[in-house]
DNA sequence: AAGACGGGGAT
DNA sequence: ATCCCAGTCTT
């Protein structure tokens, strides 16, 4: 019964080697594709980054090959994954890499956490799973399962617990598959020491380490700070068509959906007389206009509550720009909350 | 230390 | 509706 110590490393390597997922950055585990995949799963599921590993790999099959590639290109394959200042990282890291480090990730861990998009985690988890660094990676599952395995009540959300952790593993980080020791933690916290209070501790390697289980608090452990409400913000978005053409709006470079592409909108819940009117301020000319179903879309912070208009234009008006919709599949890159408005037509994208 | 930053799947 | 995910950066 020692909680977080040593005496884990043993059962939990038997445990990963027993059976571990079959992930595609795991078959072929090359710097870069660890890289890679270790952005893309920062706050994100495994099942989702699935989807996208391999059609990234196609398109930019080395660090080279991103330091090169245009913004748009990488931030299509990116669309729909979240968190886009991630992508923007990735490629100025490719560019510093190909400046400084001759188009090679650094087998350090200092010089990793020093390129954008790669903290304490990230750095860890490359170091160790591509180069065989004995540090640790300290990530969501792991700050779960240190805090049932030591009974411990302290707020994983606290930043000291984190760091705490890291410093504890780091005491005593074996030199031998430090990669796989990471991995094994955080399979275990993805499969097994679930969070939502639903452990399924009879199939715990740790079970006979766990204080938490021991003291029945594995299910009602970590504590959390609590989350801050959401504010709500109404908009009124259009869908707008000239000819066969789609009109887009390029997002602002910096905030929410940065440099994204989007459909246009404006603010408040409009009537469809009062977007006439503001639309006709603006030099639109109406030639058809109907109402959507509204939609909503839930981000971290804010909910946009969405009604809709579908509108035929005889003009062109800016800052629109309009593209066909197959320019929109292959270069536009759009987030998800517009997903209920352009399914409209989505028999022609 | 706190807030910004996406999206989706499980409960 | 809430939780939370193989976190990082900015203020």
């Amino acid at each position: 019964m020692n909680g977080l110590s040593p005496a884990l490393v043993p059962p939990l390597l038997g445990w990963y080697d027993q059976g571990h997922r079959d992930l595609p950055w795991r078959t072929l585990p090359t710097p870069y594709r660890v890289w890679i995949s270790e952005i893309m799963l920062q706050q994100t599921r495994v099942e989702a980054v699935r989807r996208y590993f391999d059609g990234w790999m196609d398109a930019l099959p080395d660090i080279r090959a991103l330091a090169e590639a245009e913004e748009s290109v990488y931030m299509k394959l990116w669309e729909g994954l979240g968190y886009y200042n991630r992508v923007r990282n990735l490629h100025r890291a490719a560019v510093v890499l190909c400046q400084e480090y001759g188009g090679q990730l650094p087998a350090d861990y200092d010089k990793l956490l020093s390129l954008p998009g790669i903290g304490e985690y990230t750095a860890g988890a490359i170091a160790s799973i591509a180069y065989g660094i004995p540090v640790p990676a300290v990530d969501g599952n792991v700050l779960r399962v240190a805090a049932r395995l030591d009974n411990d009540f302290t707020p994983i959300t606290d930043a000291r617990y984190k760091k705490q952790t890291r410093e504890r593993f780091a005491a005593w980080m074996p030199a031998d598959r430090p990669g796989d020791l990471n991995q094994a933690l955080m399979e275990l916290g993805a499969t097994i020491c679930l969070p939502n209070g639903a452990p399924r501790c009879g199939d715990c390697p740790l079970q006979h380490l766990c204080l938490g289980y021991h003291h029945k608090n594995a299910s009602s452990l970590p504590l959390r700070a609590a989350k801050k409400a959401r504010r709500i913000e109404n908009r009124t978005v259009l869908l707008v068509r000239c000819g066969t053409l789609v009109g887009l709006r390029q997002r602002p470079s910096a905030g929410l959906l940065a440099g994204l592409w989007e459909l246009p909108s404006l603010d408040g819940h409009l009537s469809p007389e009062e977007t006439r009117s503001a639309l006709a301020g603006l030099g639109w000319q109406l030639r058809r206009m109907l109402s959507l179903r509204p939609a909503r879309h839930i981000f971290t912070h804010v909910e946009w509550h969405m009604n809709g208009y579908y509108i035929e234009l005889d003009n062109q008006p800016e800052p629109l720009t309009f593209v066909s919709p197959p320019a929109l599949r292959a270069t536009y890159a759009l987030p998800s909350a517009f997903r209920a408005f352009l399914n409209v037509i989505e028999e022609e994208l």
